[in-house]
DNA sequence: CTGAAAGCGCTTACAG
DNA sequence: CTGAAAGCGCTTACAG
């Protein structure tokens, strides 16, 4: 591999010249320039991004962590995230922090100390203030909302909107005994859509019916069944997401429970799967490229030093109607 | 961020003592050992990773390069190599070439000059061997045969074998009008399943009946309904892997054809999502999770050194059998 | 056991 | 328009 040394040596001029030609940071002489780019072709050089990072002290590396990429919304998240990235021209890092603070502080310090320009988290953190503050360099917190509005930058759905949402959607369509499945309480995320959820019940004269449940398929194949123990006469369950709407699909159909007929069923995000499960989920709809990209969007611009207008953006969220909910005939229910 | 000079300062010992304290690359003398680590504890200094990287013309980190993340395939695989990674100490750099051999050699490239020390890849170059001894860094192919045995490292499942399983395993179960939808054939993976399926097709006195299809789920719901057009009394249908299952069964129930009674279905990969679908999808299982963490184990010996036994690991596949296709009775099928 | 010095391969004021 | 020099923050022979 050869130096921007040698590449001077060839093309008889300084390393300050070959660094001008290559990143067109002053204007060289045409001839010169020349002679450089023939070199450069010729022998196929290129320049080493290391030593780079560490004059400019910047690496044009982003580094994001979700808590798990086997989980498809943060899949397709993170592909989103990604192609921004690309298109600003940064390298995306992308880190799982399998919903564990300790390897959550181990990446961000690994990020810091690679010269990485800015990070875009889904924290696990309970009190994610703390950590943001103490982090030297652009950081947007995606999904989740910060404590304190203002103290960082974010980006997410309308979690509250969406519960209510889908409570508005079961009761529509006929159901009388909804179940909430809700996710860890210590994510703003999931208390917002379980604050949607009681209000509407509250609204419509409802009891609130509620299971916890954690944002995977295992947990949600075990909720599902303590679910249907302890509220035998539900007749509609609010998912804690689409994954876990999954979980209960496949809980329901072990059972011979007919979907809609008996109970129905809306899930959460839009995950690609949602519409290519059988029976296809109703679900509520994030918009997870939106998000995504708006998220590298901000770190991008803020790394470039581009002052941003709001800290925080919350994206609307739409009821995706398909086969596990009913509109159609709500005076079958009765 | 303090930077190791300002801590040999503190400490009135050299930079060179701080390192190797840190690195623990020689003995230093207990007092000024202790001295030293406790200016590091009180100014919370870390060492800055890119300077490290230079001079020391590595970076401990792997690059992992994926058709794309959004195959649930990759996605744990991806998982499995950044586990093995972390625990040897790498990072991972996770990458999407989306199928496009363009973006593939730009991010080959894009890891060389970042001092990657290692590359895992699952190429999408028709000849990979090119590409393979152009790289001056280890690197390992991943679940495709690298057009000669000998060139390069490389881990996969048997994929002959898992066409063989699949056709047998629906022969058992009394089909007798299979269609198999083969993958892209210029992928080794997808090529040798179709020859397990013809051969086996042979020795069964079948006529050997298929349809192209890409490994994604919108190829999948196309080729299906192309499927059932062109062979409207098939029985049994091999997909080119999981996702395309899922979207052979969506088609399938949209059609109203029973599963498995009127058309059984064999997967190809055993993906998490496989056992959650409804029904629960029979595939041929690939030890995804080893072979991530093989591949990831070799890279990691290839950087440090460590011979390798073989160039070529393949790993056997399994057939798990569950709702979509119906050994019990082979005689209802008659 | 320890330090001064050179080096990793770039970039960027500074001077001309 | 161009080059010499210093610097980014580490590591590592080399000498003592």
């Amino acid at each position: 591999m050869a130096t921007i040394r040698e590449i001077a040596r060839q093309a008889h001029v300084s390393p300050a010249t070959v660094s001008r030609v290559l990143n067109g940071t002053a204007a060289v002489d045409p001839q010169t320039e020349a002679r450089v780019l023939k070199v450069i072709r010729e022998t196929g050089y290129r320049p080493n991004e290391v030593a780079r990072s560490l004059s400019k002290r910047s690496s044009r590396i982003i580094g994001c962590i979700v808590p798990t990429i086997a989980n498809p919304f943060f899949t397709e998240l993170a592909r989103a995230i990604e192609d921004e990235s690309f298109r600003r021209g940064y390298k995306l890092i992308l880190c799982n922090s399998d919903e564990d603070p300790a390897k959550e502080e181990a990446y961000i310090d690994m990020l810091e100390r690679m010269n990485a320009d800015g990070i875009i988290i889904t924290t696990t953190h309970e009190d994610m203030d703390a950590l943001i503050k103490a982090c030297p360099i652009p950081m947007v917190i995606l999904d989740r909302a910060p404590s304190q509005e203002t103290a960082a930058y974010s980006v997410r759905a309308d979690h509250y909107q969406g519960g209510r949402l889908a409570t508005e959607h079961l009761v529509d369509c006929g159901c009388q005994n909804i179940v909430m499945m809700c996710g860890p309480q210590k994510y703003t995320s999931a208390a917002k859509r379980l604050q949607g959820y009681r209000d509407v019940c509250r609204e419509k004269g409802l009891v609130p019916q509620e299971v916890d449940c954690d944002f995977d398929f295992a947990d949600g194949l075990l909720k599902t069944d303590s679910l249907l123990r302890q509220f035998p006469d539900v007749d509609g369950i609010l998912a804690a997401n689409d994954v876990v709407a999954l979980s209960v699909v496949k809980v329901l159909a072990a059972q011979k429970v007919p979907i809609p007929d008996q109970i129905q069923v809306v899930g959460f995000d839009n995950i690609y799967l949602s519409q290519l499960m059988t029976p296809a989920l109703t679900t509520i709809g994030q918009p997870i490229t939106a998000i995504g990209t708006m998220a590298a969007a901000i770190v991008a611009d803020l790394v470039e030093g581009q002052a941003q207008p709001q800290k925080t953006r919350v994206l609307p969220v739409e009821l995706v109607i398909r086969e596990t909910s009913c509109l159609q005939n709500p005076e079958d229910k009765q």
